[in-house]
DNA sequence: GGCGCCTTGCTTAAGATTAA
DNA sequence: TTAATCTTAAGCAAGGCGCC
């Protein structure tokens, strides 16, 4: 099936609008014998004439007065289609943002981010755990996007079709109760291996990083309680003789609040330090708003690191 | 006759189609 | 996939038409 050549439609709501050829070409930006060739065409498909000479003036066939408003309006429908996304105002934005994070990092940059969404008062964010595989949500549209740690698997081949932007370093710290019977500033890999540990398992079953590096010296750990918040696993610390394995980042942020204290992990056991990121979908690359929020979140990661 | 506007013929470039 | 060919639309130059 051959198209019309819907050019021919901004041509003739020029024709309609001016009365005129060179006008009308004036106005779409052709030549005038190129608007004239348009018009010739026009009056080929649509056997009228559809302007006529009335002395120096040209003037509307009735079929093209016929024409004119519908033409008016699908022109502008059609150039309003094609045009960029407007410039976002983000006070004006009236939205609701859903990403995937854990409960420790909306407790480290949460209170930075919200100062900032702050400016776009209608703007709501909807929070939610992580996945087993955030990829799944972001590629279907689901979520918007994810804050997390994607330098490990399942995460170290990432998804080429998807973007990441690094947010901020961390590293890994041990905490105790304030007053744990017995563990001081630091622990040995023979010690950290004896205590029962509290884990927070997000994206599923217990086990995983710190496990793999304990049984390359041929230890394993004991995970006497899994959940999934941090703040409610830091609570639990607070008042057991459990040790738990987290974040420096989170173990700052709430330095003074819970009855705990940061001890250095064993050195022996090499845990290594890691970057926090968001990943997104390259479909909101360019939605102003979406890199509204992605900005936000940058800013609020550096603001609250640099503390 | 001069001027303004439109049309027509020709050339060129870009995109589409077809064949190898 | 590439090259050749065809089709289409734009621009340039020139001519036609109507008005003053």
């Amino acid at each position: 099936m051959k198209h019309p050549d819907l050019n021919l439609l901004i041509a003739l709501d020029a024709l309609l609008q001016e009365h005129s050829v060179s006008r009308a070409a004036a106005r779409v930006g052709l030549s005038t014998p190129a608007m004239s060739h348009a018009l010739a065409r026009l009056r080929d498909q649509l056997g009228d004439p559809l302007l006529v000479r009335a002395g120096q003036r040209m003037v509307p066939t009735p079929r093209a007065a016929d024409l004119q408003a519908r033409v008016h309006a699908l022109a502008t429908e059609a150039l309003g289609v094609l045009a960029p996304a407007p410039v976002t105002e983000i006070a004006k934005l009236d939205r609701m943002f859903r990403i995937l994070s854990t409960d420790q990092l909306m407790t480290v940059i949460g209170p930075a981010l919200d100062r900032k969404l702050r400016a776009a008062p209608n703007v709501s964010l909807h929070v939610m755990p992580p996945q087993r595989d955030d990829s799944v949500q972001l590629r279907d549209g689901t979520i918007d996007l994810s804050i997390g740690v994607y330098d490990y698997a399942p995460y170290s081949d990432l998804p080429t079709d998807l973007r990441i932007q690094q947010l901020f370093d961390d590293h890994y710290v041990c905490v105790v109760r304030e007053d744990h019977p017995t563990v001081g500033s630091s622990l040995t890999l023979a010690q950290y291996a004896e205590l029962d540990h509290v884990q927070v398992a997000v994206r599923g079953p217990p086990g995983g990083y710190v496990d793999d590096l304990l049984a390359k010296h041929g230890l394993k750990r004991r995970i006497a309680r899994a959940l999934p918040y941090f703040l409610a696993a830091l609570q639990l610390i607070s008042e057991t003789d459990y040790v738990m394995t987290l974040s420096v980042t989170l173990v700052k942020r709430l330095a003074g609040k819970l009855p705990i204290k940061s001890v250095q992990p064993p050195r022996s056991l090499g845990l290594e330090s890691y970057q926090v990121s968001q990943l997104w979908h390259p479909r909101n690359d360019r939605d102003p708003a979406h890199r509204w929020l992605r900005d936000s979140i940058a800013e609020a990661a550096r603001q609250t690191i640099r503390r």
